[in-house]
DNA sequence: CTTGCATCCTTAAACGTTTAAGCATATTTT
DNA sequence: AAAATATGCTTAAACGTTTAAGGATGCAAG
């Protein structure tokens, strides 16, 4: 059972296939089909249960209708909500979403973007690798259109959604600080990627302004290669030093997750004995026995946003780069106990 | 800054494109294409950085070298790592996927469906949803392959991957029964998959086996669509009634999730007032302050499976369906408590 | 009766590949 | 020397669409 095409359509209608492409891309009007024959197609081709072939559509028109999507990790639950919400606006635009994982890995990055590339798709939505500026400025030197989410890089005139992290960290430290805690330590991932630096600034300026010591000793970073190891010894700093921190901030979930597995194996009390608060939420910050206060990034915006910005570049090539800056919301539970 | 195209090759070389295209598929040998120039056009090729375009040649060998993979819904850490372990072993097989979320909604699935076929798919990864069985039944009059992931229909020949859910869930039940619980709830999904089913079988003839009470009333069900009223009245119901239960088993991690969200509101400790089992594991159940005792499905062994499989019966039409069925194991931890 | 103009449809090229078939030319075999 | 084979390349069709250009017919206007 073969495929139906538009030339058994046309041989069933005694027609040339030009017509049935006609109609069937509801073009009658300008090609000025009969409307007689019109119908009969449209039946023929329900009859014949008709699919177009996408491919050969991709092949003349030069446009694929498909996003390439890369992010950090698709079985990250903070990844696959973005991947989810961007699925569900690329349906709405009639796009399809193919997708990869770089694992934060700027070689396979590379990789992946070509590998998308050569399905040509439309257009890229990425959440960069460290060390990926000059993949992305090739593609802008090809002309391909990509939006940035989640992280860019603020000397590369691309388009980018972010939250403003800066204002997030600051956000989650004046909690602490307004909790009474005196010793806040914060726990990110050892890169350059800006995002995760502006929560640092966010972090460190909260402090400052707050008269608190923003030395680096509270400042632990921990390698996404090596985390469990890394995230063990920063704790174990943090805690085991004679000013023993009585926060601690993490600047990811999967930091929390990682770090708060580690905390309730050494046994450590939240909030009493230490306050913990996290960017990005998941379910597991909800069962936790002191449930986790976050600073909560508004994912499905930044989904649609992304979708939006890409299509935009692609369909109207002349228009600009974009720069969407969100507002994250602290959301307030108990992990930072009670003011004290 | 156009693509180049073989077209772009070949007029450099002084060629045909036919002959380009030999040399760079690999073909020289059957076509008995020069050294010298096949160096040449290999050397062109480098310095244009010709990339091969995807769309033209799946046009042509009516092969897409992509897979087509329906969940769930993405955003749900057991599928995002479905997802993953399918992308990599994909990759390392030169195919892509495109994907896309059902919301267990057969509707959704078979536009879905639709959608990836017009992109010419070679073959589906499906979870299928409840209902589905009409579509896929067109799926195999239309010779499309597919292969079964998580979920199945009894009554269909085709291909799938699966766990042994009913002896993971006796395993899981039989555990509470070693911890000396005597009224052993569970709560499902209101589903007729027969994933479900078997779960359920699991539970009621491992009660049975030992002599407890395998009434109906201590099974709960949920619905999907309405997961948080059902769950709160479920638990409730459990744990309200006169011969309140002292164990439940949840059916899967989205279930467990919801419930003890719900059993933390309520302020139930585990294990001691209540003992917790629950089929697949995620994060939070690390995190929970009692660490809870699961059934683990080897996701990436059937991912990688689901990939063979199908790209088996891609290339091997006629090789016949194949049923895989993976054992379970039941990794303890604290929530079920000590024996007593 | 021509001309012009709608109307309705077909032709054919194009997108970028792949690949069977064919055509020279050179080399070996008989 | 003729025939057979080998070598190295080109031609052209095909995949399933889209779409500009053109052809044929009918009809109204001059």
């Amino acid at each position: 059972m073969k495929k139906v095409s538009l030339k058994d359509i046309a041989t069933a209608a005694g027609v040339s296939t030009a017509l049935v492409s006609y109609v069937l891309t509801n073009k009658e009007k300008e090609a000025r089909v009969g409307e007689e024959i019109a119908k009969k197609i449209r039946e023929i081709a329900r009859k014949l249960n008709y699919q177009p072939n996408h491919i050969a559509r991709s092949l003349k028109s030069g446009r694929s209708f498909t996003i390439g999507l890369i992010v950090a990790d698709i079985s990250n639950p903070f990844f696959g909500h973005i991947a989810r919400t961007i699925e569900d606006e690329a349906k709405r635009n009639n796009y399809t979403v193919i997708f990869g994982s770089s694992d934060e890995n700027a070689a396979k990055s590379g990789d992946l973007v070509n590998v998308l590339l050569n399905r040509q798709v439309d257009g890229l939505i990425i959440t960069p690798a460290e060390g990926s500026e000059q993949q992305l400025r090739q593609l802008q030197a090809q002309n391909i259109p990509f939006v940035l989410i989640d992280r860019f890089f603020p000397d590369m005139a691309a388009s980018y959604i972010t939250v403003d992290n800066y204002q997030g960290a600051k956000k989650a430290v004046e909690h602490l600080i307004r909790k009474g805690r005196q010793r806040i330590g914060m726990i990110a991932y050892k890169t350059t990627l800006h995002h995760i630096s502006e929560r640092k600034r966010g972090y460190q300026e909260a402090l400052q302004a707050h008269g608190h010591d923003a030395g680096r000793s509270l400042l632990k970073t921990a390698r996404y290669s090596h985390l469990k190891e890394d995230m063990q010894l920063a704790i174990d700093q943090l805690l085991n030093s004679r000013h023993r921190a009585d926060a601690i901030f993490f600047a990811t979930n999967s930091l929390a997750i990682e770090g708060l597995k580690y905390i309730n194996e050494r046994g450590i009390r939240i909030p009493d004995e230490l306050a913990i608060i996290t960017f990005d939420e998941t379910d597991a910050l909800d069962l936790f026995y002191c449930p986790v206060t976050f600073v909560r990034q508004p994912i499905a915006e930044m989904g649609k946003a992304a979708v939006r910005v890409l299509l935009e570049q692609i369909n109207q090539p002349h228009k600009g780069i974009e720069h969407i800056c969100i507002d994250t919301t602290l959301v307030v539970r108990k992990s930072c106990g009670k003011r004290r």
